[in-house]
DNA sequence: GCCGTTTTCGGCCCGACTGTTTTCAGTCG
């Protein structure tokens, strides 16, 4: 059973227990749940490697429901659920996601109409059944309707790419307000998450009611579910949920704080505050009645004994053990970026020619950039051959002599065939600078023959690098499964670097991939995978997963010079 | 149900918004 389906039934245990008014076991429930679902490894092979010792391990999970999740791997089910979805055989799933409906509700629905479905709830809300219920009026039965109406259009995470321009146009709209004071992004887009769930704005005013008022009839906003003085929510056209908050200029810092998150993250905040006997809430740091900090978050942490930590590492996966002990990394920059490693022209499916693309990269600043387009076997991409691949160094030549300024290095996105050999001859790959090895196709191989089909990539010498190594797009889950461990060690073996590919409809390597690859020793190649100039833009993307993944510059080899770069993949 | 430099028992983050409840429960983040 995948982590997705376990983590689906112990979500939905817990909103059973809770409409039932169990104390406490909801929110256990829901912390296993959220364990099992961010694990950056199978919860089915931890259990084949460790047994239910393995499973106490991860956090969350102790003596009860390491038994469930047994059950649940070793049968495919799971008794206690059968029962507790016998009393109350409710699709929670679906439906706590309709806003304003949790458990408590829908059990009252349930006990009242018999409604288990969306179906169900959405004839019983269009007859009117709903209106006239204890708890409920008029007006809940009209937002059920439209929370279904939303829910049935597209609904749920977006790419962060896709989002982080809406965000700041919306944030730049409401700079223009004079009522407006200081205003930011907060919420897991600040923490430049791979996904995002929606949008959080903080902003200080004096006059909160003009801003709430300008924000909720902005033009991308579609429904408005929310409009107070310091919190307003509406669902925007693009499909996402946005948050506005207002608060005092003197909290501004400890909310930016608070509504960056991660949850986990400030629940561990707070308990810190709590042993020095302080409170920790969005409006400051509080000793008794007395408020002793909230301006800035670096006074936040401050007061809590903490060096300020950056919000790409705000997860509670160890950055404040690492603070309290002085060890936090050196984050990676995007200024330390000195070239791409990976752009597209349209020798194979790119758009613009190669002289094109090396001005674009000049023009953000680059020491250097890699052209390395699709080789033979990626027909649909107009892949290159040997003799293309010879024509277009030639052609690489001939725009080096006509601009300065920017070094371009010869490169090749060659895939690995089925049985991992390389799509170009040795002697072809021999004259590039970087060759990046790229697995398009037959994705649903076994775990064990994709990990051994790229391990036999890498022992080819010319092989430097492992482009999009995880082969996950938007909408899929991972396409294929690999044996990171043997993958790692393999790398280790071959001097091959990971590539952190930050085209934007690619959900590639994690934080988690990234910290265990580190821990090798591996280094990691940013590549924006660019097919059009613009596309270039989304290094600073490749940059946050790095951040994600704790890596400094020396961990990423685009801070290095055109001539290291070389240095570091000659045979 | 989980967890432990307060603890193997007794805690478990905290506050705003909404609707309908005339004093608050449920939901949300």
């Amino acid at each position: 059973m995948k982590n997705e389906s376990v983590a689906k039934i112990l979500y939905e245990i817990a909103d059973i227990l809770e409409a039932q008014d169990v104390q406490w076991k909801p929110a256990a429930y829901r912390k296993a749940a959220m364990a099992i679902e961010s694990l950056s490894e199978e919860v089915e092979d931890i259990y084949r490697g460790g047994g239910k010792k393995a499973l106490l391990k991860i956090p969350g999970i102790g003596e009860n429901i390491s038994k469930k999740v047994e059950e649940m791997i070793t049968t495919g089910g799971l008794g206690y659920y059968a029962r507790l979805k016998k009393e109350l055989p409710i699709d929670f799933g679906t439906l706590t996601a309709i806003p304003g409906l949790g458990p408590k509700k829908l059990k009252k629905l349930f006990n009242a109409l018999g409604v288990r479905t969306l179906e169900e709830l959405k004839e019983a809300a269009e007859r009117g059944k709903i209106a006239g219920l204890e708890g409920f009026g008029e007006k809940s039965e009209q937002e059920i309707l439209k929370g279904i109406a939303l829910l049935e259009k597209t609904r749920g995470r977006a790419l962060l790419g896709a989002i982080l321009p809406d965000a700041l146009a919306i944030v730049e709209k409401l700079k223009e307000s004079k009522a407006v004071g200081r205003i930011g992004i907060a919420g897991s887009l600040r923490r430049m998450k791979e996904t995002v769930g929606d949008i959080d704005i903080l902003a200080t005013s004096g006059e909160p009611g003009r801003v709430m008022g300008l924000f909720v009839s902005l033009p991308e906003v579609e429904a408005v579910f929310a409009k107070g003085m310091t919190k307003s929510s509406v669902h925007l056209k693009n499909g996402l949920d946005c948050d506005l908050r207002v608060v005092e200029e003197d909290s501004f810092g400890s909310a930016l704080q608070y509504f960056t998150g991660s949850k986990d993250h400030n629940i561990a905040l707070r308990k810190i505050a709590i042993k020095m006997g302080y409170k920790l809430s969005e409006y400051g740091i509080f000793k008794g009645e007395e408020k002793i900090a909230g301006r800035t978050e670096e006074e936040v942490y401050g007061r809590l004994g903490l060096p300020y930590i950056e919000p790409e590492l705000r997860e509670n996966t160890g950055e404040i053990e690492a603070a309290q002990e002085g060890r936090l990394p050196a984050l990676i920059e995007l200024e330390e970026v000195r070239g791409d490693l990976h752009v597209h022209t349209n020798w194979s499916d790119g758009s613009e020619p190669v002289e094109e693309v090396v001005l674009a990269a000049r023009e953000r600043g680059y020491e250097w950039v890699c052209i390395s387009d699709h080789s033979q076997s990626l027909r649909i991409a107009h892949g290159l051959d040997e003799r293309d691949l010879e024509r277009q160094f030639d052609e690489i030549e001939r725009v080096k002599g006509g601009i300065t300024g920017i070094e371009v290095l010869r490169g090749i996105e060659c895939d690995i065939r089925k049985d991992g050999s390389l799509d170009l001859m040795d002697e072809t790959l021999e004259r590039c600078d970087i060759v990046i090895g790229a697995v398009h196709s037959h994705f649903n191989l076994p775990m064990r023959e994709m990990t051994e089909r790229m391990m036999r990539a890498m022992e080819n010498p010319n092989l430097d690098i492992i482009g999009h190594p995880t082969g996950r797009l938007l909408g899929e889950r991972e396409a294929y499964e690999l044996d990171w461990e043997r993958l790692f060690d393999a790398a280790e073996d071959n001097g091959i670097a990971f590539e952190i590919n930050a085209f934007p409809s690619r959900l590639d390597l994690d934080g988690a991939h990234i910290k265990a690859a580190l821990a090798h020793g591996l280094q990691f190649a940013i590549g924006t995978d660019a097919h059009t100039k613009d596309q270039m833009d989304f290094m600073e993307l490749g940059v946050a997963t790095a951040r994600r993944g704790w890596a400094e510059g020396k961990d990423v080899l685009n801070t290095l010079g055109a001539e290291d770069v070389r240095r570091r993949f000659s045979p």
